[in-house]
DNA sequence: TTAAAATTATTAACACTGTTCATTATATTT
DNA sequence: AAATATAATGAACAGTGTTAATAATTTTAA
């Protein structure tokens, strides 16, 4: 069965070409411009074929959120060594913010579209690879500073959901133009870090 | 000069029909499909009329916005009646939520798209006419707690952007189907006035 | 009143988009 | 070598926002 193996081998390696293809036109020309053509144009094959190997284009989409997440989590590395729970909840909300100010088009794919979250229920693939993942962290650290009774003890689902909502209320708003109706454009971005730090502040406080 | 004003008049009617005509196929069939060509069908006229009367669809796409705040502000009209800022605070944050479950296709435009801040920078109105009226009123309501000793006191506008980033956050991952991913579905909703009932309360102790 | 100018509306077209169908080429199996 | 399965494609569908050129209408000026 040595034949079924290569063939799902190259199979692979199409889908590998055609999402790295996706990726270099994301990244350079944003995910606006992602176009089934230009994909095509770029590895040379005809915008059929891509269909062959994908169901659509919320599925490529999807692989691209993916890749973001692999980022995302990858940004949060450094986050192991420091062994308080609450200054890893710090750094992890201070990272969140770093990083869609500074992928704006990856956090978008990630947090605000909703082509990802299509395929996921119509594969029923039933979870979110890395989406689930970086949730999972900040599950796990607000568990551990509960455990540690470092912020009172309450739903953990909750608990995160709030920290996430404000981090995540914070950047979409942020990179969609509107934070800068409250506060000065050249002060966004400190606001936006006093508020993650106040909010953190208040948690333990609280 | 009777005859100018009586063609601004009849622009000022026509402009209307084609927002009417937008705001109908908006809420019939979401934003997405609100298309030059549908609206153009729908008032018969051909297409490129519309051109005549708006710069370009971003700028329908801002009115039907400003609509949509129309819609929320008069929302809060009950406000006004609270005696106590902290409980009108209390019940912006509800009608917040509620608004934007209610209404996801509004609150894309008037928070999560594009297309509306483009306007107000292409045509450099300098403000956001309704958007503005809707931040004035967190604003004044923070203040006054403030000034009532009700909550710590600090930077209004810093404030302001965190309790907006909480219901914002809570929202905009709502109706993105992200927040099914921390809570269970049918908890969402319950979870997320929790969440924000949370964020108060703790404002208040701070 | 008539000719010139300005406004308003339209048709046709451009340059795209995602996606599907029928057809051809290639590779694999019988 | 013939039949079958797989891979790739060209053409087309049905749409999108937008613009340039043209025709129709209305207003202004001579």
């Amino acid at each position: 069965m040595g034949i079924l193996e290569r063939k799902e081998k190259q199979r692979e390696e199409i889908r590998k070409m055609i999402l790295e293809a996706s990726m270099q036109l994301f990244v350079k020309e944003g995910f606006e411009n992602v176009s089934i053509r230009k994909i095509a144009d770029l590895i040379e094959y005809s915008p059929t074929t891509l269909y062959i190997y994908f169901k659509d284009k919320n599925e490529i989409l999807f692989h691209l959120c993916e890749m973001g997440f692999e980022q995302m989590i990858a940004s949060n590395l450094a986050l192991v060594q420091i062994e308080s729970p609450i200054d890893r909840l710090y750094l992890l909300g201070e990272n969140y913010i770093n990083f869609g100010l500074e992928n704006p088009e990856y956090y978008d794919l990630m947090f605000i579209q909703n082509a990802p979250m299509k395929t996921i229920r119509e594969q029923n693939l039933g979870h979110w690879p890395n989406g689930d993942i970086a949730l999972e962290t900040l599950k796990l650290i607000i568990q551990e500073c509960m455990d540690k009774k470092l912020i009172p003890t309450g739903d953990v689902a909750t608990i995160s959901m709030a920290v996430w909502a404000v981090a995540h209320g914070l950047v979409s708003l942020a990179i969609r133009q509107r934070l800068e109706r409250l506060v000065e454009p050249d002060k966004v971005v400190q606001s936006m870090h006093e508020s993650i730090r106040w909010m953190i502040n208040t948690l333990k406080k609280a």
